[in-house]
DNA sequence: AACAACTTTGCAGTTTCTGCAAGTTTGGTT
DNA sequence: AACCAAACTTGCAGAAACTGCAAAGTTGTT
């Protein structure tokens, strides 16, 4: 019986590594700049070797940035009015945010120390967006080309990004999901 | 009297030169693929040592994706409609893509047949769309953090991403900003 | 002509990244 | 348990990307 793609020792242990990676990383690139850190620390520091850094990044910066949406999966929209239905679908991701709340805001204060991270992180969600759109697409059966799939994606990208600063910044630590709920009702009033 | 930042053999050389590296490096990575290309085969075909290519562009890629926005230059926001105001502001900037058209084509082809180099173009067009955020909030005298501008730039570039994609496969060559109108009006009807 | 500002270039060196060919671990089968 | 195949790690060798610096060469100004 052939598993999935969930459990397994093998899929614990690349996510493990994976995240070690991550962390070491961000700690390196926070300490001394993300500049000043090599492939080769980062690896050592997550105990793994050179190697095998690029078995899991291509690039150095992709393992600052990370994948924004890797919570969500493929993600099925419900009926229903949209923004609710994105609320559903998306909230995987968001709570594996809140989890790696810790991770988030080091990420990203590295990438706001190192401003040309931040065109990656944006390509990054730029991807989920376009994702999105296909996804929505499908959902509502709107042929190819329809301007309301890219807009509307566009416009939900842009409240989660309002969101997640909030989040960021927010001291009493309110789940990041009321931040995307709160945005998303701002929206309907516009 | 010091030349404001216009004119000059130096300006204009540096302007030559920085086409001459970006058409040399879509010229060869459209023959052979991208990564089959190296900065040094690139400054050879420009003409320029290969010290000089990274004194235009921080990586390979950049030359390769260039900065869609280069001709719009400080872009200041007329009064009246939104989507107007737009038309006028960015007008400079779409003759100048109309003038390199068939740049512009390659480009567009050697991105597609080269997928990872797609977040980058996204990135710079999200880095133009964050800027036009900013203008449009200067231009309302909106608060920071009021959600319109993040979100009308957003729609915007959505809609320009469209008009670009249509004319590109225009056979007729009808000019883009024709094609920009037309979106923005189909977006006004939404 | 002379000077300052900017640009190109070469050089030396580090870091990134890739392909390949071992080894090692894991999952599943008989 | 013994076995096998797929997935993962690792080391090695090497190409290519990228940086800092200082020496030229250009251009703009007085």
């Amino acid at each position: 019986m052939p598993r999935p793609r969930e459990t397994g020792r093998r899929e614990i242990k690349r996510r493990q590594t994976r995240l070690a990676l991550i962390t070491a990383a961000l700690r390196l690139a926070d300490e001394r700049g993300a500049d000043r850190v090599t492939t080769d620390e980062i690896s050592a520091a997550a105990g793994v070797s050179p190697r095998t850094f690029f078995n899991y990044f291509a690039t150095k910066e992709d393992a600052l940035v990370g994948d924004p949406m890797e919570g969500s999966g493929e993600l099925s929209l419900p009926p229903g009015p949209l923004l609710e239905a994105l609320l559903t679908a998306l909230a995987p991701a968001f709570e594996q945010i809140q989890k790696d709340r810790d991770l988030w805001l080091l990420r990203m204060r590295v990438i706001g120390a190192n401003p040309h991270l931040l065109p990656l992180l944006i390509a990054a969600a730029a991807s989920a967006e376009q994702r999105l759109a296909q996804d929505i697409a499908v959902r509502d059966s709107l042929p190819d080309g329809h301007p309301y799939p890219p807009v509307a994606a566009s416009v939900a990208n842009a409240a989660v990004r309002v969101a997640v600063c909030r989040w960021a910044e927010d001291r009493d630590s309110r789940p990041l999901i009321d931040h995307v709920r709160e945005a998303f009702t701002i929206l309907t009033t516009i």
